[in-house]
DNA sequence: CATCTGATG
DNA sequence: CATCAGATG
């Protein structure tokens, strides 16, 4: 009897092998980054992991990553994503298969922290906080405003409000480092077709971005755009259409900092060749 | 950059190439068949159609083929399971992706009926009947029990009877043919592990057993068995635990035909080589 | 284990 | 288009 029909195999994700995760950037003094964190919305880190789009992570080796969409429950996240030298934390939500964030860290966090203390916000999985000596490192994957906007209400007026107010609140203590997909597309730079979107699709409405705008007013800096201000770079991609292929996308995961910090960034980086994902990680180099 | 990672894709399905498909026996007066019938559980008929396990119609080249657990719209019927030379049929039911038969047919039938003319059991999309000019084919997906046994009361006591009264009324007309998923395993010779099944499984529970062999003593045959009384043989074995691999099955799908006509079957076959769903083809072949 | 749907993005 | 859940078998 012939063999049994197999199983679907997943073709690879393309090898990282031609990628150079070097960071030559210096800092105003000359000094190089001896800080390297991440962020990576990694959409359900079962496939994820099926993927072994992990690799990533021991190629660039960051400090902290922290993921968005890991649509898992604790007890169900693939042994292999407890990667050596990491110390892992997840904040899973409640909704089965539903958003959720993790985090990965070399060096052992003061304190963790999920989400953001108001209770009507945090059954999602959405924020962790990591307490570091000497800043506070929030990942966070900030709710999408749904098909007809149907959530931007809440996420604009409820949501985004509340977490700036988080973040101010931390801010006063130390200074804060925030990340994650946060689900807007800022300016008309930060997406390929700006026209067609604006106030239609999720993440580009003119509500979520004035609050994008509101943070920027309150004490912190969107590092890629201050660092390049006329780069147009996504980090996600819709899986329709081959929109990853013809690069027509957005750039929707940041890497947003204290003021006071922004002379300890050297860099702040797209990795847009990283597959695994319709989302790409994004990179900050620090020398703090 | 690197091409996108491409879609999952599946592993083909053994070919077919050292399959045979005569059939040499001949009926009393040494005469060949001049008929082949057949019946498959498709399993879906769109990854059926996925995997290009029609190959097998073209290669049997049955006259006239149902299909069961079609689980699919009749808009939605992938074109290529239009083979050539043949009329289809399809009775989708109304539960999306739910049950469903079908029917191929060289020639056309004189009439075309879908489910046995009761509501209560024609929802479902369970039965075609094709009237030929001397017989009657029926093709049905007689309901599983289920987990638990939860449909067991309805599938014994309202569909097997009704059906059996359908198909009784049909036999006063001309022979009947009457093929199918029917679920059940009749006998412990009709699967691996009767023991451990009795009583607790869909499909060998007395009450299955008994409304079967109630249709054998209202002047009906079961082919197959009549001609291989001591034959074990299979026609599904679940996806799980490798079952096919290791040959743990059931034979759930019959051709069970009018007791004055069994004396036109050739050959009762049941096609195990043939992949492409958790059930093969079960094929009749006649002398008419 | 494999097929669907339906939610979600 | 892709991931997950849940129903069904």
């Amino acid at each position: 009897m012939p063999p049994a029909a197999k199983k679907m195999k997943r073709e690879e994700i393309p090898s990282l092998d031609s990628v150079s995760f070097e960071c030559s950037q210096v800092n105003k003094e000359g000094k190089k980054h001896n800080l390297v964190l991440a962020s990576w919305n990694i959409n359900g880190i079962r496939a994820w992991a099926e993927k072994k789009a992990w690799k990533y992570i021991l190629k660039e080796s960051p400090d902290v990553i922290c993921f968005q969409e890991t649509k898992c429950s604790d007890k169900d996240v693939p042994p292999e994503c407890n990667l050596p030298g990491y110390y892992s934390y997840y904040n899973c939500g409640t909704k089965p298969g539903y958003s959720g964030t993790g985090l990965l860290t070399k060096k052992k966090p003061k304190k963790v922290t999920m989400g953001i203390g108001k209770e009507q916000h945090d059954d999602e999985g959405r924020v962790i906080t990591a307490e570091f000596d000497e800043f506070f490192f929030v990942g966070a994957y900030v709710p999408n405003s749904g098909r007809g906007l149907v959530r931007l209400k809440y996420r604009t007026q409820e949501f985004d409000k509340d977490f700036r107010e988080y973040l101010m609140v931390l801010d006063k203590q130390k200074p804060v480092i925030y990340c994650g997909d946060l689900n807007v597309a800022h300016e008309e730079i930060d997406l390929k077709n700006p026209t067609s979107n604006r106030n239609k699709t999720a993440g580009f409405h003119d509500d979520e971005r004035e609050q994008f705008t509101e943070l920027l007013s309150s004490g912190f800096v969107d590092t890629f755009r201050k660092l390049y201000p006329a780069e147009q770079k996504f980090s996600y991609w819709s899986y329709m259409g081959n929109a990853r292929g013809k690069n027509v996308g957005w750039r929707l995961d940041y890497f947003v900092v204290s003021e006071r910090i922004f002379d300890k960034v050297n860099d702040s980086v797209i990795r847009a060749e990283v597959h695994g994902s319709d989302h790409c990680p994004v990179v900050l180099f620090l020398n703090l």
